[in-house]
DNA sequence: CTCCTTATTGATAATGATTATCATTATAAT
DNA sequence: ATTATAATGATAATCATTATCAATAAGGAG
């Protein structure tokens, strides 16, 4: 039987109440502070299981760990090549429909039956599209 | 200066051929039957310069390591959930115009330039949908 | 409240995947 | 041929994550 724990409470909170999306390395680090007897393999554990049932999601990137990120509504993310950051795209619900429909579609073509995606786009985010046309004038 | 090497052609020819989508070592294990002094140092390191160059595409997955697909026309994949196989899916010229179009609006909404995208789509592979079906009538 | 079962923890060892190091070898220009 | 250096292969090192396990904490039952 599932037993209560402070430390999956505090790490499902802090995940759930910031917006960036923290390695399980950082959000250690952070959470050291209000509890500093927090173990990193309790992190790793509580991370794993909270994803498995699904109240947070694992975010792959194509360098270095893994990110987490506590908003489970549908939304796709944004990576910025230059400084690497995270955003989250949310899409007006018409949008997210028609793009859901557009992907199980998609499988439909290869006989699969879809029932997740994951969609991660790349290129310049704002702050270093502004540092980019910075450079160009000096 | 690039130079030329054996073992990065073998290593860039056998994924253009190929229709999987190896990890490193799978890809390791199956050229060293061809080339018995292959390392697997030279696998990785080959692997990731191919990436970074843009002849193949390092895949992502939730667990385990990394796959790597020779196939740089534009596609999406599909992760079966059951089976773990990566498959491709290809879109009419049309498809992926939209799709395209679709993800460049959604970036432009926070002010960010795409310039690439990652899409998997996860569900069940046609044959892992046919085990499932052969489950319930027994 | 006290006892008891067991989920959960924290420390750390172990693992898996990948990268770094470095002496040796292969490539290509002179 | 000679030479400069890119690339290799063996292996050590690193990084991220999972497994192990004794100690602790949660939450019934009596």
């Amino acid at each position: 039987m599932k037993k209560y724990s402070r430390q999956r409470e505090l790490i499902l909170n802090s995940l759930k109440t910031r917006t960036d999306h923290p390695t399980a390395e950082k959000l250690y680090l952070d959470l050291k502070n209000e509890m500093p007897e927090l173990g990193i393999a309790t992190v790793y554990r509580n991370l794993s299981e909270l994803c498995d049932e699904g109240h947070i999601i694992r975010i792959k990137t194509s360098i270095g760990a893994d990110r987490f990120d506590g908003n489970t509504m549908p939304h796709i993310h944004f990576k910025c090549k230059d400084c690497g950051e995270i955003s989250d795209i949310y899409l007006f619900e018409m949008q997210m429909k028609k793009l859901d429909n557009d992907l199980k579609n998609f499988a439909k073509g290869i006989d699969a039956e879809a029932s997740g995606s994951n969609i991660t786009i790349t290129g310049l985010c704002r702050k270093c599209k502004l540092n980019k046309k910075g450079e160009k004038i000096v």
